[in-house]
RNA sequence: GGGCAAGUGGCGGAAUUGGUAUACGCGCUAGUCUUAGGAACUAGUGCCGCAAGGCUUAAGAGUUCGAGUCUCUUCUUGCCCA
């Protein structure tokens, strides 16, 4: 037996793979395989392992399959952590990522990918955020760009900004104080301007997995509705409410208005008013967080006039559930049938009336009860809706409010604008300038890039931007008036909205992209990543795709990814200690009776639920490490075995350790079936047959994205060569097909693979093994024998063969022929190459 | 609370989409071997039964010659939205 030398051959075929290049392949059809790119952390994690060996194994299949492959790798290095970093570590945001960059490179490069490297982008060089300023001041000058005040999370203890996942449990995750909620003014992306194309473009994504397309639905959000104008008693005014339940009008009881609504403007001197309003923004911007809190309502002692009910008023409140930037701001309430307006109604003793019923002899009395009638049911209490159902009632009170010219009928959008503004230091810098007169204007595009300087001090709070005065002081180039830097940076989720685009031509410096060569790869054939990012940056994404459109009509597409696969996440078993803290993996070892223990002192170890790897949880295994000890190829065929590739998957020692016991069974095959003598046999034509069979069902697989169940073929490929070795199969046989299972292996383990053709002499090794469509047609088939559809035998036979030949086969069958002949049939189904059932009742 | 998935041996999971349930791997059991290795090889491994045979895809019902797959009810788990 040989010994696979895995560390010297996976080290000569890699530097033959940095020399690869997949596009080569010009005239035939392309194929653009993508895999999200990754944030520089500083090493690469397993989650990273199994996606990029999911689209390697796509980008090697492919391009054997004659197709010119793109398959181009980047850095999403824009980021908070490298400030967080920078100020633990004293490190400078810049070299912190560029040091985490060739670092993580490095690591990549040992799993062997296919991946062109002269194509490699990284968001934070001057030269890919130069043509981000550019697409913005593009977006800019076609009104896609808004600045509109926003409320942020802002940390008193800090002076910043916060993202939303920086909040805990409504505390900054650093200092810890409560965060507060602060108006600022913000630059917006008009992404709500396509709501409607965005949600209709999903219906095209045929390759795109349906509950990502949900998602993304519910996310955008259409709903039909209606504003409708209330007229306020004793004011000259009219509240403009909008509801997605027009149909419940004679259920209003109440109206409700944001705190920022124009109509509180007369309350701002009112002590009161402004205690009320304080505790509103003490509630996190969250929809969560504005759902768990509790309703409270300001009275305004304002009456509105129920435009249907005559003589009848409803009180008007200010309300802490009601968002200035849904709908119109106000919403009437009809507490039966909306659970907010229940609680609210209940809070502040207002009128309950029923108006939609599962059971109209029945009412109910809500007062008592603690849950809305949300569901449909038939109109009562209602005027001329009565009888009606929710869904007749909607339209008919749309008519009457149209027709009474007091509203009209509105379709409202849950998405909203795109926030892009960070009060950060790492990130693109925004191209606008504030001028003395208060005008904000875009800087001249010679001017770009605007470089981000990189003399800060991050460990004063809040923006190192703001407080550098020689960055932050400009001039505008036309005028030559003083100006001053806009000091914002944009959302790292703009950086990679485009990234797809620039690998298209990643060296072009005059423009963002080299529009023929993005018409000819785009759209992206497969996009792989992370369900996490299922809705933002896919729909951003989008966006993008649509916004470019708008400013370059050359560009075709109006989608960025014609097909996506989530890949699910890499899990592994927890571990604490006695004093329950978190232990990783290597800590910990498994004792003779199948318990867990402590390496360092031999103490007991509490094993818990196999969860997703995180740091925090410290049930974490390194890749490299696991590549120095198996091998990137022992790896790779793991993680592509044990789960489908859509689901979680557990990383288990175990596991790998299979891995590699198998490959190097499969190199000792290589090894024997080389050395081996010829001889001459008959069975040949068989052993042909079924490796066809197998090679029809891998490329079905692969194409299906079933590469656990191409790994599991490979196995029964194996037995199959283990069985036949030392029977009378020639060796030129075995050695032609044992060729093309290597063949097969080359997207998934491509170190071996090569190695092991060359080994066999293999010559041509650049196409995806043939399927004979005549051999498939050869095979015999299993046929199963059914009595009274229970299957008491299988049996083997040509393809095609009639239903006479078989019920003549299974009258001879000694297992089933008594029961067949012993007994009146009164009928047998029959399918062909699949089953003859004989049914006696 | 709403929406969407899913539930198959001790474990990860197959099943050509209504036609042999448990492929393949892990683990386990017994044995062989000795370059004692992260071995390798042979046999076995859903449950009951000595066997013939019977039972089995979360539970229950239904459609069908035939259901893991389709329909309904219930339970459980996961994800997203609230």
């Amino acid at each position: 037996m040989e010994r696979l030398n895995f560390q010297v051959i996976e080290k000569k075929w890699q530097s033959s793979f940095d020399k690869e290049k997949l596009y080569n392949n010009k005239g035939s059809k392309k194929f653009y395989c993508l895999e999200m790119f990754p944030y520089p952390s500083g090493k690469i994690h397993m989650g990273h392992v199994r996606n990029y060996t999911i689209g390697d194994v796509i980008a090697r299949f492919k391009f054997m399959n004659g197709y010119n492959v793109l398959h181009p790798m980047g850095w999403d290095a824009f980021g908070l952590p490298a400030e967080n970093a920078a100020k633990e570590n004293n490190l400078h945001p810049k070299k912190w990522t560029e040091r985490n960059i060739s670092e993580m490179k490095r690591q990549l490069k040992l799993m062997g990918l296919s991946i062109d490297w002269d194509l490699e982008v990284s968001t934070c060089h001057e030269s890919y955020y130069k043509h981000q300023q550019e697409i913005f001041i593009d977006f800019y000058n076609k009104g896609l760009v808004k600045r509109k005040e926003n409320y942020v999370n802002w940390d008193p203890v800090e002076q910043t900004v916060l993202a939303n996942e920086q909040v805990v449990n409504g505390k900054g995750w650093r200092s810890g104080a409560v965060v507060e909620r602060k108006k600022l003014s913000q630059w917006f992306f008009d992404i709500s301007k396509f709501s409607d194309d965005l949600l209709k473009g999903l219906d095209e994504l045929n390759n795109w997995p349906e509950k990502v397309k949900i998602m993304q639905k519910n996310w955008i959000g259409k709903s039909i509705g209606c504003e409708i104008n209330f007229e306020i008693q004793g004011e000259n005014k009219k509240i403009n409410v909008f509801t997605t339940r027009p149909d419940t009008i004679f259920g209003a009881s109440f109206l409700a208005v944001s705190v920022d609504h124009p109509i509180c403007e007369k309350f701002l001197k009112n002590d009161k008013f402004n205690s009320f309003k304080n505790e509103c923004l003490k509630v996190g911007t969250t929809e969560e967080a504005l759902a768990n809190a509790e309703k409270i309502g300001y009275d305004t002692n304002l009456f509105a006039t129920h435009p249907f009910i005559k003589g009848k008023t409803i009180p008007v409140y200010v309300a802490n559930f009601i968002l200035m930037d849904y709908g119109t701001g106000a919403i009437f309430g009809c507490p039966a049938h909306d659970q907010r307006d229940l609680d609210f109604a209940k809070k502040y003793n207002l009128e309950i009336k029923e108006v939609v019923s599962d059971n109209p002899t029945k009412s109910k009395n809500f007062k008592n009860l603690s849950e809305a009638f949300t569901d449909d049911g038939t109109l009562i209490n209602s005027d001329f809706l009565d009888g009606l159902t929710v869904e007749q009632a909607k339209d008919k009170i749309i008519k009457e409010i149209e027709k009474l010219r007091i509203g009209k009928k509105k379709i409202t959008f849950r998405l909203k604008d795109w926030g892009i503004s960070r009060q950060r230091y790492w990130g693109c810098p925004i191209p606008m300038i504030h001028l003395e007169d208060g005008s904000i204007v875009p800087v001249d595009k010679s001017e770009l890039p605007i470089k981000l300087p990189e003399d800060i001090d991050l460990n004063q709070n809040g923006n190192p931007l703001e407080s550098h005065k020689s960055w932050k002081n400009t001039v505008h180039k036309k005028t030559g008036k003083s100006a001053i830097r806009e000091t914002d940076t944009l959302d790292t989720f703009v950086d990679s909205s485009w990234y797809f685009l620039r690998f298209c031509s990643p060296k072009i410096s005059s423009e963002p992209f080299d529009i023929e060569k993005v018409n000819y790869w785009m759209p992206v054939d497969q996009y792989i990543g992370g369900i996490e990012h299922a809705i933002l940056h896919l729909l951003y994404s989008r966006f993008f795709m649509r916004a470019l459109k708008k400013n370059n009509q050359k560009i075709k597409d109006n989608e960025p990814f014609k097909g996506l696969f989530t890949q699910g996440m890499v899990c592994h078993e927890t571990y604490k200690d006695q004093n329950g803290k978190w232990l990783n993996p290597s800590e910990v070892e498994k004792n003779s009776n199948g318990t867990f223990q402590k390496i360092s002192d031999k103490t007991k170890v509490i094993v818990g639920s196999s969860e997703s790897m995180s740091k925090s949880k410290k049930n974490v295994v390194d890749p490299e490490n696991m590549i120095k000890s198996y091998g990137a190829d022992s790896v790779r065929w793991f993680i592509l075995s044990d789960s489908p590739p859509e689901k979680d998957i557990q990383w288990s020692n175990q596991g790998v350790n299979a891995a590699h016991k198998f490959l190097q069974k499969i190199y000792n095959l290589c090894c024997e079936i080389k050395k081996s003598s010829e001889k001459k046999n008959n069975l040949d034509e068989n052993f042909n047959l079924k490796m066809n069979s197998y090679i029809n069902k891998i490329t079905k697989s692969i194409n299906d994205f079933n590469l656990n169940v191409v790994v599991a073929n490979v196995y029964e490929i194996y037995n199959l060569f283990q069985s036949h070795i030392a029977k009378e199969v020639s060796d030129s046989c075995l050695k032609i097909n044992l060729i093309k299972l290597m063949k097969m292996l080359i997207p998934f383990t491509p170190h071996i693979a090569y190695e092991c053709l060359e080994m066999l002499g293999a010559k041509e090794i650049k196409t995806w093994p043939k399927i004979d469509a005549k051999l498939i047609q050869q095979e015999k088939v299993k046929m199963a024998i059914q009595i009274n559809g229970r299957t008491k035998e299988v049996i083997e036979i040509d393809r095609g063969v009639g239903q006479v030949s078989v019920e003549k086969i299974c009258k001879n069958n000694a297992k089933v022929k008594n029961k067949i002949l012993n007994q009146p049939i009164n009928k047998i189904i029959f399918v062909k190459d699949k089953i003859i059932n004989f049914i006696t009742k």
